[in-house]
DNA sequence: GGTAGATAGTCCGAGTCGTGAACTAAAGTG
DNA sequence: CACTTTAGTTCACGACTCGGACTATCTACC
């Protein structure tokens, strides 16, 4: 049912077949060129031929030919960890990060600067977060890996290589991907931190559902603000102007007080960082988590009041959308010992379900936004090596 | 980023190319071929020997010459009406119905059986189904038209072509695809009604998003129960086990009482029909709208009170998925000059939005569903005629 | 009214790419 | 050491689209 909008010509149904390949050897490990042919449809003769092509691009590499069970020993595929690498980048209240992965998605780099953004000025941190970039780009070149681009994390809406806001930065319409691509040479993509860190969850945290990696779940990624990755068939879901997936201002109590974001009785408001600190009578996560593993009244309750909050939030989103699982990251995965319990009675008790949905809890922590950035770039080399290649040749 | 699973082929590039040519034919009503190119990318040669392929399937029809400005004049080419049509049936608590479009999606037929299904037996049902089928069926072919299938709208989950369960019906696990294929031959689809009728209501409704059709929407169906179809890029948004967009679940009360769904402070049990004609102290739809006309208070109070409890539903429904629009449609769409002033000003004092989002009222009324379920069928065509034509040669 | 210019549509050779069968390569089996 | 099995390559073939040449049919203008 999909609308067709571009002619389908040789040179496409090449590059749609050399994603298929290479596709098939990042998927299943080690494969030999048989293998490949089998699982894709394609004969053993465009296999080779495509393969040839990877192979001279430098995505896939050749190892030494094993023997099998019977017959001439395969030569096996993998994908070439220095044929291309990315770049991804983190802007956040209180750090800005870097990671470099290499094509199989593996850490090659990583660079945190911890420093509180929200009363600087933007140009400052601009400058800050380039030279990040241009210190991790240099031990990617320095380790042999070809950035293909870069990918930026955002805490806010980002459309078109613009910040059109950041609300707990205080930016607003930020051109930060030109002036990324003007210190670094690189192209920048920016994306929104809560779905970046719910591509990282998929494609590095290891979870599954029913022995598949999962594909269709919600991420829920708590820092100081509340933010929900919505993620559909393996792809994010951004709605109509990219501002989907705002698990935070999902309403929670209609009666409720004013949130900063001028609704009211937002999810946000009444299970925020702010609000728990508040009634659990502490300053800082480090104090909650001690007193909560010290078993204070207070703060477990102020948890798992938060946890209540938070089982509304996610009963609406369950029959809203009916993912095959929900993953709590960030703040929400420190305090899933002394939270999941209510948010699951919340839920069940909200949407009467007999058996309570999946709740999975991250186990990325703060590094998922930056890793999905990363992963980001590398995942659009293998996805689409053709416009890779056309770009570099 | 999509994963690709399978092989480009010659055939498949072929496949392709005509479905861009008839969508293309479709979309913009009478054109030349030269246009078709132009607006397509393919060359003029490529067009042509498309042309030639859907003018001999029947698919597209050539109007004699009309001259233009300067230069030949263009035969143009038009959907033949005639070269393929729909059959959509539904069955819902109160009626059954059909309906027969044309490929340009013009309705042919239309009947509606209107009786209580409630309390009968399954089989009974289904078999009047048939012969609703059997008569639209027959009706199509004595005007020519070859049914390409049939497609079900369903009041509840339906996977596989089983129906899982239709609370309202009080059905479960009826196998009513296979049912139907029997009793006329043809291949048949199941969707839920609310689903169907958001399409219905994209395809038919005439509704316009910044001078494009609408394609990222949320349709709100209430009859009897609360039903929602979310469309995102002109599809059907179903979630990881087709259960999305169960609008009538949204939580609104988190405090609330129990609903039939066994959760709590569900939208449907606080402004569902039920509820609104209890609180109104009138037994129909009918004398509900009559009261309201009349100006009595008990009767504009309820339906105000349905309405703010409609706004918190729709403020999650915005701030998750971020639709351009949301289109009331069923009951609320009767109800609409009493409750979209209620419903505006919740949806604002819950998401502090500035400006109100687009809350459009559905033109087709009870119609919608079987429309989609029909035009489906036809889109299915125009999206796909090689497969189309594989079946029947 | 005849010719130039413009636009629509067809035809055909060239180029690209996947297919399929034949062929070479390299192991294990009896 | 022949036979079987599996891996990978080669090459003629066919199915496409492309692009330019060619024909058809109109308007505009002299």
């Amino acid at each position: 049912m999909t609308v067709r909008t571009e002619p389908s010509q040789h040179a496409g149904m090449r590059a749609s077949n050399l994603a298929l390949v290479l596709g098939e050897v990042a998927r299943t490990g080690p494969v030999s060129r048989a293998r490949v042919a089998v699982h894709t449809g394609l004969t053993k003769s465009s296999v080779s031929g495509l393969v040839t092509d990877l192979i001279s691009a430098g995505l896939i590499g050749e190892s030494a030919p094993a023997a099998t069970e019977r017959g001439r020993p395969a030569t096996a595929l993998t994908l070439a960890p220095g044929g291309a690498a990315g770049l991804g980048l983190e802007i956040n209240v209180d750090y800005l990060a870097a990671m470099v992965t290499d094509l199989t998605g593996a850490p090659r780099y990583h660079h945190v600067v911890s420093r509180d953004n929200r009363d600087r000025e933007v140009d400052e941190v601009v400058a800050d977060l380039i030279e990040v970039a241009r210190t991790a780009a240099a031990s990617a070149t320095s380790q042999g890996l070809p950035l293909a681009a870069a990918c930026v994390a955002v805490p806010g809406l980002a459309v078109d290589g613009i910040v059109v806001r950041a609300p707990n930065l205080g930016w607003a319409h930020v051109d930060l991907a030109a002036a990324i691509h003007e210190g670094t040479g690189l192209e920048v993509d920016l994306e929104n931190e809560a779905n970046l860190a719910a591509l990282g969850e998929m494609w590095f945290g290891g979870h599954e559902h029913e022995g598949a990696p999962l594909r269709d779940f919600v991420h829920v990624s708590g820092e100081i603000g509340i933010g929900g990755g919505i993620v559909v068939g393996g792809e994010v879901f951004r709605g109509a102007h990219a501002g989907a997936g705002e698990l935070g201002h999902v309403v929670v109590a209609p009666d409720g007080p004013r949130c900063g974001c001028g609704g009211h009785g937002c999810l946000e408001r009444m299970a925020g960082q702010q609000e728990i600190l508040a009634r659990a009578q502490v300053a800082t996560m480090a104090e909650l988590t001690q007193a909560c593993e010290a078993g204070d009244r207070a703060a477990l309750d102020a948890v798992a009041d938060a946890g209540r909050h938070l089982g509304v939030a996610l009963s609406s989103v369950l029959t809203l959308l009916d993912p095959a699982a929900i993953v709590l990251g960030g703040a929400f995965a420190t305090l899933a010992p002394w939270l999941t319990t209510a948010t699951a009675a919340s839920i069940s008790h909200h949407t009467g379900a007999a058996e309570p949905p999946r709740l999975l809890v991250s186990g990325l922590g703060s590094d998922a936004a930056v890793r999905g950035a990363a992963g980001t770039v590398v995942r659009r080399v293998i996805a689409d090596p053709a416009a890779h290649l056309a770009r570099r040749p």
